[in-house]
DNA sequence: GCTAGGATGCTCT
DNA sequence: GAGCATCCTAGCC
């Protein structure tokens, strides 16, 4: 079942924790990419220093303040597209980095964009998601209830999920908003090392 | 096994 | 002009 728009209207920790387990669903011309979404850390607006929100709408982050169930994508380091699904609602900022998923169908069309890594290490990063995944900031912008690109809920029962601080920041990282399911092998290899 | 460093270009000050 | 919500490889245990 796709997640419509009302369910991403929430504040961004909440739909962070039930995005784990959720599937990340692309169409890509005849192929079918799907990935069990296992790693993800949240952004919040204003109140939160390691958001592009945090100094208030600029021309990247203004889709933080728009409506939520669409996709922000940015370029980071010059180099990698870094994926986010906007929540919130009523012009409140907030975003979820979506960090690692686990490949389910399409991993053969995942790994020819990814040099013909083991499966997991397709998705294990938030560049290399976008990568497998082939989102580039063409896709900034796209409305996950109806576009090429969605989220699905299949009914999967996550087990146990853990809660770590961010990874990567320099702002804003003392705050422990970054989820993962425990034991998960498709977890980014940064994430692993960020756990006390 | 682990770490350090370079690639690379957009975004905001 | 500085600073990144990263990834990969080479080099060294």
């Amino acid at each position: 079942m796709k997640l419509r728009r009302s369910w991403y209207e929430r504040h961004a920790p909440d739909v962070a924790i039930d995005l784990l387990g959720k599937v990340l669903a692309r169409k890509l011309g005849e192929a079918s990419l799907r990935g069990r979404i296992v790693e993800v850390e949240a952004y919040t607006g204003r109140e939160d220093p390691g958001s592009h929100a945090f100094r208030g709408p600029t021309p990247r982050s203004r889709l933080m303040f728009g409506p939520a169930g669409h996709l922000y994508v940015y370029l980071s380091y010059g180099m990698h597209c870094c994926m986010n699904v906007v929540t919130d609602a009523n012009g409140v900022a907030g975003a979820v980095l979506i960090r690692a998923v686990e490949p389910l169908v399409g991993t053969q069309c995942m790994a020819s964009k990814r040099g013909n890594r083991p499966s997991n290490q397709l998705c294990n990063g938030p560049g290399k998601l976008c990568e497998a995944f082939a989102i580039t900031r063409d896709q900034n912008g796209a409305d996950l209830e109806c576009s090429d690109i969605w989220i699905e809920d299949d009914g999967y029962v996550v087990g146990e999920m853990a809660r770590s601080l961010r990874v990567g920041l320099s702002a804003g990282a003392e705050l422990p908003l970054r989820f993962y399911l425990a034991g998960s092998p498709f977890v980014s290899q940064r994430g692993v090392r960020a756990i006390p």
